[in-house]
RNA sequence: GAAAGGGUAGCUCAGUCGGUAGAGCAGCGGCCUUUUAAGCCGUCGGUCGUGGGUUCGAGCCCCACCCCUUUCACCA
């Protein structure tokens, strides 16, 4: 027995007496099936299912879990829990059964409890739509008991009382969050939906959705450090994916017009409020599209997330409104810092730059190139202040070895980040498809591997072979989902976005 | 990785100056056939995160460690 069921041992050793005691009157405390015909709030929206005498009405069949009780005598109410709500019971001692009643409701069934019920609907003396029983069944005994909440209504708002709030038994327990916390299983759903809508746009828009390895033998698409794991058979390190561009490039090469994958990505780097070690990211890419044309799609695709989720494109997130009806603002990023810093940075000398950077007080070091000051730049000074959702145009080269040079601006990539409430929601580019000058970005990525940058890209010989048999003009996106289903439930933290966040071992 | 805050009953939380560990809810025993944080009477429940130390005496002071949260750093 481990400690915490040692202290938990009195009220877990009556449950499981109360399993006992109902096996010895007969009831079965976990039966089979049972007939679910109706949902808490479809009933309470049915403004016809009362009829006007209630006890000739309709019958329903509902089940869920037992989450209030007020017991008077031979008389009771609760409230019943299923996936859409909650509604109250009325149960008497002489519609169910003496026994029933007195001892399996009463006596053996706790909070938490998993029941079924029949009956028909009422209106209460106070105006609550009501089942009154007329069928009272078991469905599954909990022997552990529920952190219950108490919540009522005043002046309109709504009061909880001990809520079940410490976070890190939320997380480890997500089931019991899940139960008590209807916010939370909300805010699930809004998440679940945000994903079906970014389908359904990039399948309607007529891209194929498709999977592609987790377990790679090379590494690539981004700059982060992998896990690294091991196949017994072929006796060979493997790692687990930090993004899956490079195979979906592949995919483009072969001659599908458009793909895309929602993709479990890892990364072996810090946790925060903003970073678990596995998150999830969609990447689309398009053949004959440039960056520009991929704006104009993720502005559309986003828009249309929000106004499916929340009927409007204006989205609460923290105090602010964030709006995503397009278009939305296109700033290169020079023009971005010079905006916000009044420091002109184009066509500057690596020292000048340097200087730049020292005047408005971000810290540079011998090892940076421009693009990475650049990046510094921008990070310290602009990046948070962009709460509207915003393109940044116009990459430095140094920080997109995957990218295309820009057709026109020496130094930079057409690449562009959607920021929004301060955060990146969205990188892309147009996908550099020439060989030849990915071999060479390549190939600077491993000279920066070898002065001990651990983020660096590995040469990838089989992708550029790839791209040696041609890749069509390809414009190329991902979207961290995380990052995104936090913007559109107005949650601060990705834990509050995801089902089991990383925990250490208890 | 660093700093700050936290860990006390199943849940939410008090705990003063170091002096026998508390409340509400849940649970348990009663009363109550339209209640709704139902009510009323009674009652059980603790390895105070873990391990050391100081002290006549530690939830409280000291040391080490574990876990969580927040912020910072890196990134998406």
């Amino acid at each position: 027995m481990s400690e915490q069921e040692q202290s938990l041992s009195e009220l877990l050793a009556l449950r499981r007496d109360k399993l006992t005691q109902l096996r010895e009157i007969g009831v079965n405390p976990y039966p089979s099936k049972f007939d679910v015909d109706a949902t808490s709030s479809k009933i309470i929206a049915d403004e016809t299912i009362i009829a006007e005498d209630p006890s000739q009405g309709k019958r329903v069949s509902v089940a869920g879990r037992v989450m209030t009780r007020r017991v008077m005598g031979k008389a009771a109410f609760f409230n019943l829990q299923d996936e859409t709500g909650t509604i109250q019971i009325y149960i008497r001692r002489d519609d169910v059964g003496t026994e029933n009643y007195n001892t399996v409701f009463k006596k053996l069934v706790d909070l938490g409890d998993i029941v079924g019920i029949k009956g028909f609907v009422f209106k209460t003396q106070t105006g609550e739509i009501t089942i009154h029983a007329e069928h009272f069944e078991l469905l599954s005994k909990g022997v552990r008991p529920i952190p219950i909440a108490k919540e009522v209504e005043e002046d309109g708002k709504k009061i909880v009382y001990d809520a079940f709030s410490d976070k890190e038994l939320r997380y480890r327990m997500r089931y019991v969050d899940l139960i008590v916390n209807p916010e939370v299983r909300d805010v699930f759903r809004k998440r679940s939906k945000m994903v079906q809508e970014m389908r359904m746009f990039m399948i309607d828009s007529g891209y194929l959705e498709v999977e592609t390895p987790i377990l790679q033998p090379i590494y690539g698409g981004a700059s982060a450090r992998p896990f690294v794991t091991h196949h017994n058979t072929l006796d060979m390190k493997l790692y687990l994916r930090v993004a899956n561009e490079l195979y979906l490039k592949r995919l483009i090469v072969g001659g599908y017009n458009g793909v895309f994958e929602f993709s479990k990505d890892f990364r072996n780097e810090g946790m925060s409020r903003f970073h678990n070690p596995e998150f999830t990211q969609v990447e689309l890419y398009v053949a004959y599209k440039d960056y520009n044309w991929m704006m104009d799609f993720v502005e559309m695709m986003l828009e249309h997330v929000a106004l499916s989720l929340h009927g409007t494109t204006k989205v609460p997130v923290g105090d602010n409104f964030i709006d995503f009806k397009r278009p939305w603002p296109r700033i290169p990023m020079l023009e971005a810092i010079k905006n916000e810093t009044g420091v002109d940075l184009n066509g500057l000398s690596l020292e000048e730059m340097m200087d730049a950077a020292r005047s408005v007080g971000v810290h540079v070091d011998k090892t940076m190139g421009k693009g990475k000051i650049i990046d510094e730049i921008f990070g310290e000074h602009v990046e948070h202040k962009l709460i509207q959702p915003t393109f940044i145009t116009d990459y430095p080269i140094e920080m997109s070895p995957l990218a295309k040079k820009h057709h026109s601006k020496e130094g930079l990539v057409e690449r562009f980040e959607a920021i929004c409430n301060g955060k990146e929601i969205a990188n892309a580019f147009s996908e550099l498809n020439d060989p030849i000058d990915q071999r060479q970005r390549f190939e600077e990525q491993v000279k920066l591997r070898e002065k001990g940058d651990d983020e660096a890209m590995a040469l990838d010989e089989d992708f550029l072979r790839a791209l040696e048999y041609g890749m069509p003009p390809t414009a190329g996106l991902g979207i961290g989902i995380d990052r995104l289903a936090m913007i559109m439930t107005n949650q601060d933290s990705i834990r509050d976005v995801l089902f089991f966040p990383h925990m250490r071992p208890e």
